[in-house]
DNA sequence: AATACTTATCGTAATATTGCAATATTAAAC
DNA sequence: GTTTAATATTGCAATATTACGATAAGTATT
C-alpha cells in the first residue's frame, strides 16, 4: 500500500488536505512569500531566490500550480507566476474557522 | 537525495512547513475536524470515526503530536486527545496575513 | 538559422509517507 | 495474577516526495 485513501473522506477535508500538503514545504513557502512580496508578477527570476536547483524549483511551482494556489502565464521569453487570491482567503476562512470553533469552548481537560 | 533542505529556510517558514504538511493529509483533517467537534476531548474512539486501521490511526495521531497540532494525556485506561489552540491562532494569523498581502495590492497582471 | 536565454521534462537515486498485520505495552476489571 | 480493553510499536510492502544532472522545448535576438 501506500497510496492515500481520499474517497473516504469529504470534499473539503480532501481539498484542504491538498492546500495544506502543497504548503507543506519550507521551499514552497518562500515561493509564495516571495510571489506576495514582489509587487507586480514579472516573476521568473524565482530560482536566484531559492537555495535550490532550477528542476527543483520549477518542480515546486508545478506543485503549487497543481494545487490551485498559483497560476502560470506565459510572458514572452519567460513565465509569470501569480498567486490565486480566492485560495487564500479559502486557506484564511479554513483556518478563521477552526480556529473560532476552539475558542467558543475553552472547556479544555488538557 | 531526497532530504527536505530546511537549513536555507526561515524559522517562519520551515515552522509553516511543518504544520501545513501535518494537516496535509485527509485523515488528520478528518482527526482534527472530530476534536473540534467532540466538546470535551475524552477521545479514544478515533479509531472508529475514520476507515482505517487502528495501527495507521495512531501513526497520524502521532505526527499530529509531533507538529504539535494535538496534545496527548494519559486518562485511566485510555488516551485524551486535545487540539492545541494556540496552534490554530497561529496559523489563522499566517494565513490572514498572507491574505491582507494578496489583498492590499490588487495589481495583479494574471 | 544559429545563438542565447528561460523553463520544462526525463531519468535516477535517496528518502519519506502511507497503510496494515502482528505484536507489545499499559492500565483497568475481575 | 489473569483477562480484557485501549493504544503504541515493529516490520514490511507499496507508493510518493525531494533533489539534481542531463536534456528538451520554447522564445528572443542576432
Amino acid at each position: 500500500m501506500g497510496a492515500t485513501k481520499t474517497d473516504h473522506f469529504t470534499n473539503r477535508q480532501n481539498e484542504l488536505a491538498t492546500l495544506a500538503k502543497a504548503i507543506g514545504h519550507p521551499a514552497r513557502v518562500a515561493i509564495i512569500d516571495y510571489l506576495v512580496k514582489v509587487d507586480s508578477c514579472i516573476c521568473g527570476d524565482i530560482v536566484n531566490e531559492l537555495p535550490l536547483a532550477q528542476p527543483t524549483v520549477s518542480q515546486h511551482l508545478k506543485e503549487l500550480k497543481n494545487a490551485g494556489i498559483i497560476k502560470g502565464n506565459i510572458e514572452g521569453n519567460s513565465i509569470c507566476y501569480c498567486i490565486d487570491e480566492k485560495v487564500f482567503a479559502k486557506l484564511q476562512h479554513f483556518f478563521t474557522s477552526i480556529a473560532a470553533k476552539i475558542e467558543k469552548k475553552k472547556s479544555n481537560c488538557c
